[in-house]
DNA sequence: CGCGGGGATTTCGCAACATGAAACGGCCCG
DNA sequence: CGGGCCGTTTCATGTTGCGAAATCCCCGCG
């Protein structure tokens, strides 16, 4: 088998059992061991192996009756997932455009990683203020707005969990008492945004709300980053509310139509034309 | 490590790969090595062979420049195929429901396989006339209304390579010669539907339409299935003409909106509110 | 400008384990 | 009842996956 130069690192039977699931949910329809096996070349001893595996893993269906595969449930999840951040950064995009626009300053979105912010979209107009931030880096929950926000809107028992992990200081100014951390939360609750000063990097501040999807879950957040102290508390709120405003915007074109389901009922009625 | 009863099927670089994968891909934004390998409890060394065959393989795409990894153009392929096949079941079993009941026959849906059809849905009322051919079975494309269909639709490379193929022989009746076939399939691509009579079966005849999708290419077929000479070629060019109407509209209705782009770009102007 | 640290590659020797031929078993069809 | 097709199981073999540790590379800091 002709190897590429640089294949060193490629795990075989992780390989070829990619191959396997790509046949099979590549094809859009049931297919046996057999097919598998004779279509890709593979024994079918070992295509059966993988296909074990893969449907073990989620990836694949088997039924049972007819000894068929299909493509499985964490397809689907997979899809949905990257489809909603997809759909959250292509809607939010105009309105940070604006918002950059608005406030002179660095309009950011992130998505909740594990016990940490990830940023999407980091966007700053050339000669604007900026932080050290870039697409891809993740920093604490608990020392940015963005994270103060997600956490403040997310199910109890999940904010919880986090808060008992220990909480890095990053400035000097970073909030790691847990109980003034969590008052703060309840009021970034009730107002519907959180700020931040100095608390994940000197000399900047941010602004942060929410991006909640159709479950009220905050998938991911939206906030803007200023010099520090270049808001009064009463332009805070403004800003805040300003934001709020561009998320629920966002948040009410996420879950659009109702999927298929719908119209296809619609359909079942108007048979003739 | 705690080994479910019967997991001596599973091959453990393929399971702990695909750990990687629903971990990079679920996540919903890009991670790290590290990240990869410390979450999931995997040796960094072992966490990297998997990212470079996943990403190898079009699973995962690899950013150089930040040395992140996420979910790959591959995952893309599948959920949209995927979701094609099932708008289309979705759309077309209202549809097939009132067939079953104007034509008293069983009804079939399937898509292209490797030079066959698969049935994906068959409707056949409890005591209604119908085939041997179940969900999830594959027949050859020339023997049935359904592949002819495909076939006469498909692109011409495409069922020129089909024809060159040995064609099968089933019941006596299964055309095999090929400029026949050819000649019918012109007919077929003319009047929009496809005639079998006891060719893939005894005693069996069918009505086979394509449905298009957005590029116009036949993605599924739909057919009636009836009693062998219960149709004369007026009531098949009915049939015909009917059949093909459903698979207009299902087709009408595969390729909605056009994306969230639009509705994002509507969203630039309206900034305000 | 040099130093230090964190993270990404590369090396390497060992034995775990993936492999596939062959045997088995069940099911359908003739 | 018998043959063949297809999925499952077994088993001996040596390929090759594994991961600790060494190396390299980049970047931030003094």
């Amino acid at each position: 088998m002709p190897r590429r130069p640089d294949d060193s690192y490629v795990v075989q039977p992780v390989e070829k059992a990619l191959l396997v699931l790509a046949y099979v949910a590549e094809c859009g329809h049931v297919v046996s061991l057999k097919a598998v096996s004779s279509s890709l070349g593979i024994p079918k001893t070992t295509a059966f192996r993988y296909l074990q595996t893969l449907t073990r893993a989620g990836f694949l269906a088997h039924d049972g009756v007819t000894d068929r595969y299909s493509g499985g449930p964490r397809l689907g999840a997979i899809a949905r997932i990257n489809a909603r951040i997809n759909d959250a950064r292509e809607l939010a995009r105009p309105l940070m455009r604006d918002l950059t626009a608005e406030y002179d300053g660095t309009v950011n979105l992130a998505v909740k990683g594990d016990g940490t912010v990830v940023y999407l979209e980091v966007l700053a107009p050339p000669g604007c203020f900026r932080t050290k931030a870039r697409s891809g880096d993740a920093h604490p929950l608990h020392s940015t707005a963005l994270g103060k926000a997600i956490l403040a809107f997310m199910p109890a028992a999940e904010s919880l969990s986090y808060l008992s992990r220990p909480l890095t200081e990053r400035t000097g100014r970073t909030l790691i008492d847990r109980a003034e951390l969590a008052r703060q939360l309840r009021l970034v609750a009730r107002r519907g945004y959180a700020l931040e000063a100095g608390e994940n990097e000197d000399g900047a501040m941010c602004v942060g709300v929410p991006i909640l999807d159709e479950g009220g879950y905050p998938l991911v957040a939206l906030s803007v980053t200023l010099p520090l102290q270049r808001l009064s508390p009463s332009h805070a709120m403004k800003a805040g509310n300003r934001l709020a405003d561009a998320a629920r915007q966002i948040s009410a074109r996420l879950a659009p139509a109702g999927g298929l389901a719908a119209m296809a009922a619609a359909l079942a009625g108007s048979a003739g034309h």
